[in-house]
DNA sequence: TGTCGCATGTAAACTGTTACATGATTGG
DNA sequence: CCAATCATGTAACAGTTTACATGCGACA
């Protein structure tokens, strides 16, 4: 149940509202922590309910602004502190990939091409981010930092991987191909 | 829905019941797309009501078996070929980082050097399965080892960027205290 | 006056997890 | 005959996605 912390964790630097907090997520915590509007909506008004945090004004057009409470710093914390269970990674690459007998030596070719143009241009980008930041300092920027080099290096991998594993579907297919010849 | 799929693909080698499937699961496919028992069961009656699976026997105990159909196998001939979608990551992992400002230096060395323990204990697992494997020929083989490399460089990359991260944190820590030792 | 952005919400469908329930068969 | 294994299923709950629904306020 993370969207909840994540949204507490948002609210420690100032209060805001639902519409706010969607906004800051898609440009900050979206890439760890994808969550749509709905759950957001949803999951402020259960957390009033809890009393972590509080509707500290209301504004225009409905606008309610949340404000975080005591025990929602406490929970934040507890959290915090508690052990990160290692999450079940699914990966619908790889599954594909456990099948690849099935698929043609062209299709995998495309499938891991694929990745790697994905890769590649993932990492273009954070590399492009890491630049935008570097002139900025203080405390947020080097936490921020450490999650962008997690980015970076794991596009880094996917991408040399993904050229590592066509290199094998090629000398299979060649050890294929001269056997094929020579009987 | 791949479930979906990872159950045709095991099911492509050769009729199997839920039982059976399970086990395979469990000793193959459980690392790139872990399941429950649960869902398994449930899955198979729906893809037998789809039409992609047949029952070709009952056993013993109300044993099922199933066996792949035309469409089943021409749905997963779909899969492989269509494009993968490139699924949002959620790690709740760097979602603590970013709020990393909120813990104490202690709490954060905690947290990635856990991290750091697990992904090296993922590294020797691999590469022991991988030594055992290296004996062993075959497509099948193959297949495995693209997958294994990548796990086993996601744990490498894992392990490492958690040393640099400590590292970070305890030179940011180094400042500080300097700073305000001669403050 | 109309459109864009602000602002919140509901409903349905799907996926996944945990726990429980039940019973048959095999092998020692 | 007892335990382990085979074998399938249901129910409740938690989390996510998609689509729909509604309306105010600012500004050109």
């Amino acid at each position: 149940m993370s969207l909840r912390h994540a949204l507490l964790g948002l609210l420690v630097e100032r209060p805001a509202s639902g519409y706010d907090l969607m906004k800051l997520f898609d440009t900050s915590l979206a890439h760890v922590w994808p969550a749509t509007q709905s759950q957001m909506y949803g999951e402020l008004n259960r957390l009033a309910d809890a009393g972590l945090v509080d509707v500290s004004a209301e504004g225009p057009r409905g606008r309610k602004e949340y404000t975080l409470t005591g025990r929602g710093r406490q929970e934040l914390a507890d959290w915090l502190a508690a052990p990160t269970p290692k999450q079940p990674r699914r990966s619908e690459l790889l599954l594909k990939l456990f099948f690849l007998d099935l698929a043609t030596g062209d299709q995998i070719r495309a499938i891991l091409e694929d990745r790697e143009r994905q890769a590649a241009a993932e990492h273009r980008r954070l590399a492009a981010l890491r630049e935008t930041l570097s002139g900025a300092d203080g405390p947020l920027t080097v936490n921020g930092r450490i999650g962008l080099e997690y980015g970076l290096r794991l596009a880094e991998m996917e991408r040399d991987w993904a050229r590592w594993a066509v290199a094998q579907i090629d000398a299979r297919e060649e050890v294929t191909a001269t056997a094929a010849r020579d009987s």
